[in-house]
DNA sequence: CGCATCTGCGCACAGTGTGCGCGTCGATGA
DNA sequence: TCATCGACGCGCACACTGTGCGCAGATGCG
């Protein structure tokens, strides 16, 4: 209808006091996208998968958001608040199956622990960070994947009780090896080192005390395969163990409780 | 023989030059004992023990010792390195036994596991931070830890590879849960809370949400055991699934490597 | 006794998280 | 159309961090 406030902001030169703010000077605030924790939260993400860690500071980011480091604060009440926004947010990122097949439970397990296993590598500080929020605080993302991976267990036959310390013992040993493979590579990347750079190092050093041979042994060795597959497998055997003992208890539960049923239906 | 330099300060009123700093008002530092790298140590596992990790401050650290902050830098080359130097301090308190009977493998494992758990957490923050460290770092104590380590599985009969992977899974296990305790247990400190407290309020803020029914049933569960004892179970629990893949395992390569000597002696 | 070396310390610098109050903006009700 | 209001971003300031630098005093050696 009348002037359009959005391109030509009205009243410009009317206003005689000030030419030092005119329309041109003046900042579009409004053009910038507005903060908002959904924001806040992806940038945060972003830097921490670029530059790790230990360059989170809150001017940083909000350097990169276009913003004053304080107004973050509009949105997250304090910076460990936001590191257990972003654990949860890359929570997520996790695939837990629902499982349809009871028989399907080592799979989904599998799925499930190369999963989280996958994310700790994609986010590297996510590892970093576990230990010191330990996972108490309970973002929605991480109760649904605990609801989740109980219900594999459950559906696949083990009874509550079981099912919470079989969880929380796969996970553990997951969080566990993968918190080492990222502190491992981080350090590695600090230092501009490929793995195959170190072993070489290590070994001969190793070696040069003279107690130490075993090791260096063990790390010549490891110079003839690919590391990464080399951790993968490493990770694999050690789930693998977990499974492995998982399934011998399920199916001496199945069985028992089969053989009750079977002295039930015989007495009666 | 002459004057004893220890107890009375020689020639204080000799020097007639500066009455300001006479014998009394110079300060004897003599006295307090001077700094060094084992006391150093020894007092910040104390500040970290008392006060947890993020209480650890330079300054902090050398009030406690009776100095300046940038005195420790004489010994210790950053905080970084320090923290390294008390981790592997921590390393040195495990108990590895040595294998004598090769049967005793299992019982052997189980120490050592223990023994880990146990010093996490006498000393929390040591699993906070190894998350960041990530044992990468190789001081005397770890090494050592990790040659008796591997010795007890190599003794028991595993090969030198699978021996590597076996004990990177259980202690990848162990620390993955222990770390977890750890979390949870300061967490708790530093509200004020105990854990039945805490299970008492959140089974009803659960329940209260419908969706987690299941997760309020299981808080509640957990209000009737000690909490000690139960998160102990919990961790011996994970630790026999891996031990009890481990022995079967061995049994399997044993009988093979029986079957294959018998095959050898009858065909010769 | 004189000299060299080691040790501790005060100062300073850059950088951190975050509380407070101000100005400016967009939306809303009359 | 205009006045009002709440939300939002920002600059400032504070206390605190790790640590490089140069000085002063103490210790040990010739």
């Amino acid at each position: 209808m009348n002037i359009d406030s959005d391109d030509t902001d009205d009243a410009g030169p009317v206003s005689p006091a000030l030419p030092l703010t005119s329309v041109w000077t003046r900042p579009q605030r409004r053009q910038k996208e507005q903060l908002s924790r959904e924001r806040i939260i992806a940038e945060t993400i972003a830097l921490l998968d670029e530059e790790g860690i230990e360059a989170l500071s809150m001017r940083a980011l909000g350097q990169r958001l276009g913003a004053g480091a304080t107004s973050l604060y509009r949105h997250v009440a304090s910076k460990d608040e936001l590191i257990e926004l972003v654990v949860d947010e890359v929570y997520g990122e996790l695939e837990v199956p629902e499982l349809t097949d009871p028989a399907g439970w080592r799979l989904a397990m599998h799925v499930t622990a190369h999963s989280l296993r996958q994310a700790g590598l994609r986010h590297m500080w996510v590892m970093q960070v576990l230990g010191q929020v330990g996972l108490n605080y309970l973002g929605p993302n991480v109760v649904s994947v605990t609801q989740r991976g109980l219900a594999i267990l459950t559906t696949a036959g083990f009874d509550t009780e079981e099912a919470v310390r079989a969880m929380s013992s796969v996970s553990s040993f997951v969080v566990g090896i993968t918190s080492a493979e990222a502190g491992w590579l981080t350090a590695l990347r600090r230092q501009g080192m490929t793995e195959q750079e170190w072993y070489q190092n290590m070994g001969p050093r190793m070696a040069a005390d003279a107690a130490d041979a075993g090791l260096a042994e063990i790390y010549l060795q490891e110079l003839e395969k690919d590391p990464t597959e080399a951790r993968l497998a490493n990770f694999v055997y050690g789930l693998d163990l977990m499974l492995d003992s998982l399934q011998v208890r399920l199916a001496a539960k199945l069985a028992s409780a089969d053989e009750k049923a079977q002295a039930t239906t015989a007495s009666q």
